[in-house]
DNA sequence: ATATTTTCTGCAAACGTTTTCAAGGTTTAA
DNA sequence: TTAAACCTTGAAAACGTTTGCAGAAAATAT
C-alpha cells in the first residue's frame, strides 16, 4: 500500500508533476497563474487520492525541515515544561514541530546537537545555554553553528557577562531576590540560608550575586555555612535543608533555588518538628504550579516560563524569515509573590 | 558556507561518491568489500571536511527518518515526564530522536498524527490513545495507519473491552485501588469519596471501576454525590475537594485520580481547618516525585513512568526491526504505596 | 598463457519534491 | 495579417543520499 505521489496525483488530474506542485503551494495567486479549471481538477485528485506531500522531500529540496530543537536543562523541574508549553503553542500554530531533548549527560550533548544541526533535521534551535559554559567542545561546536548561520535562541537568567552572540529571551531573578532579601531582613531575619541545587552552577548567579550583595548592604556577615550547594532533585535538597536546620545556630529563613526544591525544604522543616513560616521562612523561585497550594502556600517570583516560551520561539520564527536581522534580546519581569510562608523572624 | 557533501569528501579522497557510503556506512564488513588503505583514505577526508551525512537525503532516500512521535494527554502532569524521559533514553540510545506533542485542541490531534506520519516525517508513534474514545475522526485514522503498517505503540490503563490492535503498555490501577479501598475500609472508612479530574473520562475507568466494585463488595451505598469529575487542573480539583468536604456529611477519605491532583486536595483541607490524614484520609495515584516529600506524605500508586517510557520504546523499536511479528501486551505492575495520607477513620 | 575466481570500485537509477526557464497557445495592438 | 504581449503549462535540473549490478584489476587455478 505505497502512499500516492506527486506523480499520481498528475496522471489522474491529467497534468504535469510542477502544475501539481503549483497548486498545492498555492503558487496560483501572485507569480505563477494557473486556471482556475485546472487548479479545480488537480485539486480533486489531491482530495480523491488522499495525497500528503512527502516531507522528506520537501525538506530535502527546499532545505528546511519546518522542525526546531529545543534543549532543556531538567526534565524534572515544572518550570521548564512551561516553556515547553509555551514554545509548542508558538511553534504549532507556525507549522513547525519540535525535537525536544533534555540534557542529556554532560559529554554527549554537544555531539548529540551537533549531529542534529549539521544533520539538518532542524531548522532552529532553542536552549537553555547553561551547558555551554562547562564544555569547552559546546563552544566550539556554537561557534560553527553560528558560522552556518544556524538561528539559535537563548534562554538564559541573565548575562554574567558572557554574551554568545544570539538571540536571547532574558528573564533573570536579581530584582526579585533583591526585593525579598530586604523583605526578610526588614521582617527582622539575620540569618538566612540559600539552598543552591543546580545541575549547572552558573545558571543560578543572578540570585546568589543578589543574595550576597544583599547581605552586605545591609551591613549582615556572608557566612559560607549558609549556602550549601546541591543536587537539582528533591532529596538533594531534603538533605541540604536538614544540614542547615541543623546548624549550631540555624537560619531563620531559607532561599531556595527553585520551587520543586523548596518542597522538600518544607518538608525537612516539618521532620524537625518545626513550623513554617513561624519558626522558619521559605521562598523559592519560579512559581511552578503547585507553588499555590502548598501547605504552606509557597512566597515566590514569576517567571512565566510559557510567555518565555512563545517569546523564545518568536524570536526564532522572526530570524528565520530574516536572517539578518540585528541580535535581539528579551527581557521579561519577574514578579515577587508573597504568599505564606515567608513572615516575621522568630524572637 | 555550504555544509560539505558526500561528493566533496569523494573528491578529496579520489574515490567515487558510492565508496564514500559504503565506507561511511561501514558496508565494509560483510556485504561489499573496500581495501583498508581505501577505507583509511576516505575517513581521513571525512575527518578533514567534517562530513556529516545530510539526514534529510538519507530519509528520502532509506524511508525512514529515525524519529519517532510522542503524544502525551497532558504536559502539566508529572507522572507523563516520566514517560517521556523513559521514552527518550531508549530511543537516543538507539539513535532515534523525539517528536513531542502535548494533546493539542481535540480536533487538530488526528489530524495532526495523519500529517506527521503520512508526511513520513517520523517512523513510529508511541502514544497514549486516549482521544481515540472521542473522535470517531480519529479512530479511522487509526484504522488509515494500521492499514499502511505504521507502528504504533499504545500506553494505557486497562483495556476497557476495546482492542485497537496495536502493540500496548499497560498499566493499570485496578488492582491497586482495589487494594487501598479495602485498606480503607478495614480502617473504618465508610464515606470515600472521588475526585475524578481527567480531560479524558475513559483514561480512568480503571480506578473509578475498582472503587464503586470495592465499595460494592463490602456493601456499601455508592453515593452519587461523592463521585465529583472535575478539569484535569490543581484549581479544578480544590474547587472539587472544597465541594466534597463541605458536604453535610462529609467524607472520611479521598480517593484522588492523581498525585498532582492530590496536592490541591491536600491544600483544600486544610483550607477548611481539616487535617490529613486525622479528619481526612488522601489518596493519589502515580507516585510522582513529589509525592514523598508533601506534607503529609502522599500515600498512592506507582506505576513508573519511567518504565513504562522505556518499554514503550522497546516495542516500537521490535516492530520496527520486525513488522510481522504478533502483537504484544506488556503489562506492568503498579505498586501499592502507603505513607502518611491515610489512615484511621475518625470517630 | 588462458581461464576462473576473488577483490575492489564506480555507473546509473531512484527517492519525491521545488524551481527556473522556455515553449505553446491565445488575445490584443499595429 | 503580423508582431507583441500575455497567460498557462511543462521539461529538466537539482537537493544528497543509497543500492543493485557490472566492470576492472589482481590473484589463483588449470
Amino acid at each position: 500500500m505505497k502512499r500516492p505521489t506527486q506523480a499520481d496525483v498528475a496522471r489522474l488530474a491529467g497534468v504535469s508533476r510542477v502544475t501539481v506542485s503549483h497548486v498545492v503551494n498555492n503558487r496560483t495567486g501572485g507569480r505563477v497563474p494557473i486556471s482556475e479549471e485546472t487548479r479545480q481538477r488537480v485539486m480533486d485528485a489531491v482530495a480523491k487520492l488522499d495525497y500528503v506531500p512527502d516531507a522528506r522531500a520537501q525538506a530535502l529540496r527546499s532545505g528546511n525541515t519546518k522542525t526546531i530543537g529545543l534543549v532543556i536543562p531538567d526534565i524534572h523541574n515544572p518550570h521548564f515544561w512551561e516553556v515547553v508549553d509555551g514554545v509548542e503553542q508558538e511553534a504549532s500554530a507556525a507549522g513547525y514541530h519540535i525535537l525536544l531533548s533534555s540534557i542529556p549527560p554532560e559529554n554527549r550533548l554537544a555531539e548529540d546537537i551537533f549531529k542534529n544541526l549539521s544533520n539538518r533535521r532542524i531548522d532552529g534551535l532553542i536552549m537553555v545555554p547553561s551547558f555551554i559554559y562547562h564544555s569547552e567542545e559546546a563552544q566550539k561546536t556554537l561557534a560553527n553553528l553560528l558560522e552556518r548561520r544556524v538561528p539559535i535562541v537563548g534562554v538564559m537568567a541573565g548575562l554574567d557577562g558572557v554574551d554568545f552572540n544570539i538571540d536571547l529571551v532574558i528573564s533573570d531573578y536579581r530584582e526579585a531576590t533583591l526585593e525579598v532579601m530586604q523583605h526578610l531582613i526588614s521582617l527582622g531575619h539575620r540569618r538566612i540560608g540559600f539552598i543552591y541545587g543546580i545541575a549547572v552552577p552558573e545558571l543560578g548567579n543572578d540570585r546568589l550575586v543578589a543574595y550576597r550583595e544583599s547581605l552586605e548592604a545591609a551591613d549582615l556577615p556572608i557566612d559560607p555555612n549558609l549556602i550549601v550547594e546541591c543536587g537539582p532533585t528533591l532529596e538533594d535538597s531534603y538533605h541540604a535543608a536538614r544540614k542547615l536546620l541543623e546548624l549550631p545556630s540555624r537560619p531563620t529563613a531559607l532561599l531556595a533555588i527553585n520551587d520543586l526544591l523548596a518542597v522538600s525544604v518544607l518538608r525537612a522543616i516539618r521532620d524537625l518538628g518545626l513550623n513554617a513560616p513561624e519558626d522558619i521562612s521559605v521562598f523559592g523561585y519560579d512559581d511552578i504550579p503547585i507553588a499555590n497550594y502548598l501547605v504552606p502556600r509557597l512566597s515566590t517570583a514569576s517567571k512565566d516560563g510559557r510567555k518565555m516560551g512563545r517569546e523564545s520561539m518568536g524570536l526564532l520564527l522572526a530570524r528565520l524569515k530574516e536572517p539578518d536581522r540585528p541580535r535581539q534580546r528579551v527581557r521579561l519581569p519577574a514578579r515577587l509573590i508573597l504568599r505564606e510562608s515567608t513572615g516575621p523572624a522568630p524572637d
